[in-house]
RNA sequence: GCUGAGGUAGCCAAGUCCGGACUACGGCGCCAGCCUUGAGAGCUGGUGGUGCUCGUCACCACGGGAGUUCGAAUCUCCCCCUCAGCGCCA
């Protein structure tokens, strides 16, 4: 949620950020209008407010007569208050509405574009691996080696959703560690959150209401299922004040993620689009000004995944629009897939400034006397694991259809060298 | 799941039966000032949010919502959460 100040105070910059976007004025349009209707709304009501707040703490004191009179007047100011009240309510729920879709400001770094065609390839790691042979597809080799088992995954949930086996399993376990050891060094506290989650949090970092669709929702209790582990992360400490010495927080998470993918076809073979993905993902809590200076770090803390299992990459950073709503820059990291011959977004490190914490009320302060102000969150994927698996499943295939370990995961697979 | 006790400011906690000087008692912590060579103690003030006319301003905030009333922390209804005991259970 953008600061009402900035929309009331520089409407100018939100106009060409929203034109940058590619959304349309209309919101913002009515944002200012009824903006200053609230406003007047609220003072009004306050002036009444504080008239029958007087007036009631007089009544006691009055003799019968002018009592009779009072409470008399005092009914009719009442219902008036009420009257207010009720259209307060109204144009506060409008207005909230407008805000929840009026998308974050881009940093002025972010190149103006209109598409993802628009992205800049800000740069790659190397080329990507050439074959003397046809590479596979991942889901040939994952039914070949019998480590990827679709018809049963469709047969125990529904189709979307897939089961590893044997040393499918395992190489899924073993990124998981790997990825959480690497990232302890490089300072992140690990955190395992729930599963499920309330509704609050997802309104927090601003799944609900926009995205309600394409989470899984448990209705005898009103939870949802995690869509990623941002959420029950940067929840940690919503409707906190936190203090200078605190900060920066840096968390990181291994968490099942579930996604209805509602409307969209799941089209693709394989596991780069499914309901049901493991994912470790990287949060921070920080000072304003250092928050650009953390999203390049954050970046790096990714990259390094992807680096030391040797997988070909590129960083992209995204354009006006193809930015996320919440955020205000974004770097995508791909990993390269031979077998399927495509770019997969493993990864996706966002500032998202003070939008999210406004929301989830996530505050800190300078110095104990003074004033509260929002943190600013950003949060990065660490990586994702379908696509991750995907990518060094198809780049570590060999002629025979075998798939060598990456060097770095050997220790943690029982020094095993492939899967065949 | 059942029964009971609770939810008041950063924390502890009074007030709730019986609505009105609650401007939410008191304490702890923290901040600022005074005092002090310094620290401590002591004293004074401050310590959530919003709005604007930026003030010794107004409104809001006693788990959340709705209601009754001139007036609600206090009364009524609904919901949420915490703790204890019992039951069930990996």
């Amino acid at each position: 949620m953008l600061d009402p100040k900035i929309i009331r105070e520089d409407p100018e910059l939100v106009r060409q950020s929203l034109v940058n976007r590619g959304f349309d004025l209309t919101y913002f349009e009515r944002f200012l209008e009824i903006d200053n209707r609230w406003r007047a709304l609220i003072d009004e009501g306050n002036r009444l407010k504080a008239q029958r707040n007087k007036c009631a703490q007089e009544i006691p004191k009055l003799g019968e007569e002018e009592k009779r009179k009072l409470i008399g007047e005092m009914r009719t100011l009442s219902e008036r208050v009420q009257q207010i009240e009720s259209e307060e309510v109204s144009i506060e729920k409008e207005r909230d509405e407008i805000l929840q879709n009026i998308p974050n400001i881009p940093h002025v770094s972010v190149p103006v574009g209109s598409s993802d065609a628009d992205d800049v390839i800000v740069r790659y790691s190397s080329e990507v691996r050439k074959f003397d042979f046809k590479p596979l597809s991942h889901w040939e080799l994952g039914e070949r080696l019998d480590i990827i088992d679709f018809e049963r995954g469709t047969k125990i949930a529904m189709s979307g959703f897939y089961v590893l086996k044997g040393l499918g399993a395992r190489l899924e376990r073993a990124l998981i560690n790997f990825m959480l050891d690497l990232h302890l060094k490089q300072g992140y506290k690990e955190i395992f959150p729930t599963v499920l989650i309330n509704e609050k949090s997802c309104f927090g970092t601003g799944q609900l209401p926009k995205m309600k669709e394409d989470m899984y929702h448990i209705e005898a209790d009103n939870l949802f299922l995690n869509p990623t582990a941002e959420v029950p992360v940067t929840n940690l400490h919503s409707d906190e004040i936190l203090s200078i010495d605190q900060l920066p927080i840096l968390y990181d998470a291994y968490l099942p993620s579930f996604r209805r993918e509602a409307g969209k076809h799941i089209e693709t073979k394989g596991i780069g689009r499914v309901h049901q993905f493991n994912k470790v993902e990287l949060v921070k809590f920080v000072v304003p000004e250092t928050s650009m200076d953390h999203l390049e770090s954050l970046l790096k803390n990714a990259e390094e995944v992807v680096q030391l299992l040797g997988l070909p990459y590129r960083i992209k950073l995204l354009c006006t629009g193809d930015l996320g709503f919440h955020s205000a820059k974004t770097y995508d990291i791909e990993a390269h897939a031979p077998g399927m011959d495509q770019w997969l977004e493993v990864s996706s490190c966002s500032n998202f400034l003070d939008f999210q914490a406004r929301r989830a009320m996530i505050k800190f302060r300078r110095a104990p006397h003074l004033k509260s102000e929002f943190v600013h969150t950003l949060n990065g994927s660490g990586i994702a694991l379908p696509r991750t698996m995907i990518s060094v499943m198809e780049n570590y295939q060999t002629r025979d259809g075998l798939i060598e370990i990456p060097a770095i995961l050997r220790n943690y697979m029982g020094g095993i060298e492939r899967i065949e």
